[in-house]
DNA sequence: CATAACTACTTAACATGTTAAATATCAAAA
DNA sequence: TTTTGATATTTAACATGTTAAGTAGTTATG
């Protein structure tokens, strides 16, 4: 039986984050980064430094798209580049102060839209939906 | 509170979609077509002909990526695209020989695998990850 | 009928996704 | 030590995402 386009899982996945994204999306505008550009920013916000490998991994950004996306931070000084003493093919990246500037200040706006989203969808459907996601995401690895 | 980058609603849903299609883009590549031209192929396998409008709305993909890929799949005699007498604004595009044929080669082998992903998650899961899904997507409209 | 407002689609410009190939470096084996 | 193979990142090429602006056709209003 042929899958309908409506209620099938990639499409769905695809629409429920675009609902999601729309939310953000302004916010991120205004402050002048790409969804992408802020991914990098948090997770460097999270820990510095990351190689990156791991960078790319946690922001669930492929390595070319990475390559490009660090050298337009860097060039606004959001981040800075280091290299690796003992592995010259290593790039470390860590948050520069402007990046932590820039956290402080889209994190509060960021978080009430999640608070929003959450309040919208209920706290227990949340959770439930997070941990399904989960298990989803978990296959990959089996 | 900050949100962390691990469990954040936008991102596992970017996961998740990737670990889905992941399963899927080779099959799609095999036949020669992205993601996105098969959504479109498939949304007017269920129903041609269809203006652009709706088929963008349908297979979730935006104005200006549509006249791009319908160009590509005319090219390759996937699909039809043709005027409204009516409405001298609007194209109507349909699904051609050759872009049935398509569907008929690629519907068994994503179906199995749709199969196997909703056999990996559990029948009732996968109920429930698409009904949560739906009504995150539902916030939209209200 | 003329004009303004709206609609459907296209084009443009730039960022990112995606795959493949290239570079440089490191690590292991002969 | 040289060669071979693996790893980390970059570059290339093309498709798509995204926003803004442009074009042509349509509808509403006067």
């Amino acid at each position: 039986m042929l899958q309908s386009t409506r209620r099938s899982l990639p499409m769905s996945l695809l629409r429920a984050r675009e609902v999601v994204m729309a939310q953000f999306r302004p916010i991120l505008a205004q402050h002048g980064v790409s969804e992408q550009q802020w991914r990098v920013i948090r997770v460097l916000g999270e820990q510095s430094p990351l190689d990156a490998t791991e960078l790319a991994e946690r922001a669930s950004i492929l390595a070319p798209s990475l390559t490009r996306i660090i050298k337009a931070l860097e060039e606004r000084s959001l981040i800075t580049r280091g290299k690796v003493e003992a592995d010259g093919r290593r790039v470390m990246l860590s948050i520069a102060p402007k990046g932590q500037v820039l956290i402080s200040e889209v994190s509060p706006e960021s978080s009430a839209i999640y608070d929003d989203v959450q309040r919208r969808i209920g706290q227990e459907r949340y959770e439930q939906l997070l941990d399904l996601l989960e298990g989803l995401i978990d296959l990959e690895k089996k």
